[in-house]
DNA sequence: TTGTAAGCGTTATCAA
DNA sequence: TTGATAACGCTTACAA
């Protein structure tokens, strides 16, 4: 800056003032200053602007696991809606495990990230609680924690669930297995919690962990405990059981019926195509993206609850009639 | 800071010693700035530190396209190598879009990470000419650009194609349809050149954009020409071929042969599943963070090439017994 | 072992 | 309109 202020004959002020659009500088030393940024090859620091301003035009994004295309797509809308807003995305990866979630968001705070979206890995509400103490604007996105006090953006899948458990009940099954998420997600008990509710003692659940590992194992303890049907609370989970039920050879729907919450491309591809619960996973991920934005411009944007669907294919058999 | 030195009585400097872990400060002064720190609940600002000491402890990510499980995957892989070595990731997507490519570079360079993983969406080779002039140690990932100078990490698809020209060859495939990449990326020409070399007359070239919808178009387009086979050069394009397929209502592999380059989790699912060219994502994405890494810490990396792998699954009929 | 002070590259206040 | 200059929060000679 200093080189580029000399080169244009004025001082860094000034070249920061061209930088900043003031209205303060002279069409022509504007001019000036331009030419010399430009024939130096100059790009200006933003750690250092961002340490002078204190705001980095930054917002930090830590999902649950990459690998799940349900957060790539979501963060992938984030980014769109931050960037058409001027501020960037850094995305953080926790795995599924709290702790690493923990270091990503503290890693995010110490670089000053503008505010945070967190889908958090588990209920506790700590870690929340610190970022709130430390004054950082913070959305909760698809997941909530016990007891928060911070906006929160998922979807709703309660109706979407009732209507496929009364299609599982219409079509005559009678043991239901449920691969559920863990019990210290939110999403993971409200979902199994509505689903069990309208599927009364029909219901058998085995809890996963939102992976592919997980869901064959369940599927696999279910199946083996003779139901007849199965629905997934997660695409990857979803993912594990088709693999399960394709290794014994039962054929979908005659042998055994499939649901699985997340919508991907590939479902409706397969023979026959896996009925779903979908998320409007872009519309949450914008959403989220703009309400930490309010949040960050000091409003109080409120919580948001979008609709899940229920995308009824050829896994659930004549149900879908 | 000034408030942890002035809680524990002593200097900045010592705090700053603490942090960093130098030999100097006694147990007993350690001790009680450490108890200052916590009881204050004091985090270092990442920016300041970063802006004296010109290291931000950060690699840059630019990938093609986040919503591409070929790229997530070697994102995670990246972003794990990275942070055994004590590095964060900062992960840009480009959309496939040389334009907001450069943008989110030149954003990452602004933010002075230490090091920039490039996926270049083309293969023209000024913008990594201009982070090369800006001296950021910097290094290629699944595709390069012409000319590049600097270490390119990639997957080594030939005998994998060749193998595959082979079998269908062999089955009898007089018209193979070829779904290609964009001919200027580096991926997209060679694939197909390989595949095509040893196909001899027998392929049909379509260029796709490395994305589902061409894919669909690519493969409506070869199959209206009379294709008894379809190799999609990229897991996406290969979905929307698959969807095509369906769409006619065609039967893998009776009416048409099918095989993708990148493997899927539910590739292996499809009935019958779908014969793949498996790219070492895990390894590609490990191997191109330590090899910047390396670079970073002044050393001069090779060039890597590893191997993508055969898979044959149903998809190809008999040639696969 | 500890403290003082300069400096990293910006922006913002205040005079001129 | 422009220029000195202090300050942002940290690290690091250099001195003590």
């Amino acid at each position: 800056m200093k080189d580029v202020a000399l080169h244009a004959g004025v001082s860094t002020a000034t070249v920061s003032r061209v930088l900043n659009g003031h209205a303060a500088p002279t069409p022509e030393t504007r001019e000036r200053v331009l030419a010399a940024i430009d024939e130096l090859g100059y790009r200006p620091n933003a750690l250092a602007r961002s340490l002078r301003t204190t705001s980095t035009q930054t917002l930090g994004l830590v999902i649950s696991d990459l690998l799940n295309p349900f957060f790539a797509e979501i963060a992938r809308a984030v980014e769109d809606e931050a960037r058409s807003h001027g501020y960037c995305v850094v995305i953080g990866n926790a795995d599924e495990s709290a702790e690493q979630e923990a270091t990503y968001v503290r890693t995010l705070l110490d670089r000053r990230v503008d505010g945070l979206l967190l889908c958090p890995a588990t209920d506790d509400p700590s870690l929340v609680r610190e970022v709130s103490a430390g004054g950082v604007p913070l959305v909760l996105l698809d997941r909530t924690v016990r007891g928060a006090t911070c906006p929160v953006v998922r979807a709703d899948g309660s109706e979407a669930l009732t209507a496929l458990a009364r299609r599982l009940v219409g079509a005559g099954h009678t043991r239901i297995g449920v691969i559920a998420g863990p019990p210290n997600t939110s999403t993971g008990r409200e979902r199994t919690d509505v689903l069990t509710g309208s599927l009364g003692g029909l219901a058998q659940v085995v809890h996963g962990d939102f992976r592919q590992e997980s869901g064959s194992q369940a599927a696999a303890r279910l199946i083996d405990d003779g139901a007849t049907a199965l629905v997934a609370m997660d695409n990857l989970m979803g993912l594990g059981a088709l693999g399960e039920v394709r290794a014994r050879g039962l054929q979908i729907p005659h042998d055994i019926a499939l649901a699985v919450f997340d919508d991907q491309p590939w479902f409706p591809l397969l023979d026959p195509p896996i009925t779903v619960i979908a998320q409007p996973t872009v519309e949450m991920g914008r959403a989220a993206a703009r309400s930490l934005l309010a949040l960050i411009n000091g409003q109080q944007p409120d919580d948001i609850r979008l609709t899940a669907k229920l995308v009824l294919r050829g896994s659930l058999g004549e149900a879908e009639l």
